[in-house]
DNA sequence: GCGACAG
DNA sequence: ATCTTGTCGC
């Protein structure tokens, strides 16, 4: 259980990490290095994946599995998955970061997105695979992710792209129109095998 | 009080 | 996220 005095304290943090957003553009056609992150669970622990290549597939991949103790809590992902998601990415180098959750398109713009994009100072966009806050809006041809009277995001599919860090909605646009990344689909699928694996070694 | 609620 | 088989739909 998570006191309320904590969750107070962590909105104090995502309104630094929020005011600390760099939204500019950033021309995906230059990207030329990406990464993505993911976690899988296994009880407590947690295996994150931080994989480097291209949007559509996966060039090297490193693991870090550890002990999570902070529960989930909606409007509060970061607290439970950026630490081992920081661990898994040291090292990691690239042009932007794509990460599975959203970003600005959140109750506080502080998705965790936003939370890894600023401590690494990296862009970073926020690919979800629901919506946690905020209303479609239609325009020419777009579904914008609307918060608080504010595009965050779009919506292309069943995925929600939004800002993350030193990127901007066109961007956002962009990625969305190349459909949901080969990379972190990979990811995803890493992070389970991984998973997997400790199941089977611990039984025998 | 009721409904919503990333992974 | 995770527990879980077959099954309805694009």
């Amino acid at each position: 259980m998570v006191e309320e005095h904590t969750l107070l304290f962590l909105r104090y943090l995502q309104s630094v990490f929020s005011s600390m957003i760099k939204e500019e553009h950033l021309k995906i056609e230059n990207v030329k290095e990406v990464c993505a992150v993911d976690v899988a669970y296994n009880g407590k622990t947690g295996f994150a994946v931080a994989s480097r290549g291209s949007f559509q597939e996966v060039v090297q991949h490193k693991v870090f599995s550890g002990a999570v103790d902070f529960p989930y809590i909606s409007g509060y992902l970061f607290m439970r998955e950026a630490p081992i998601m920081l661990k898994a990415l040291e090292g990691f180098q690239c042009d932007l970061l794509l990460v599975d959750g959203h970003g600005t398109a959140h109750p506080r713009r502080s998705g965790i997105a936003v939370v890894l994009g600023v401590l690494l100072n990296l862009p970073t966009i926020g690919i979800a695979k629901s919506r946690l806050t905020g209303e479609i809006l239609q325009d020419g041809g777009v579904n914008y992710v609307v918060v608080n009277g504010k595009k965050e995001g779009v919506k292309s599919g069943k995925y929600y792209y939004s800002i993350g860090n030193k990127v901007d909605l066109e961007d956002c646009v962009y990625v969305s129109k190349m459909g949901y990344p080969g990379i972190l689909k990979e990811t995803d699928r890493l992070t389970k095998k991984y998973k997997k694996g400790e199941n089977e070694s611990s039984k025998e």
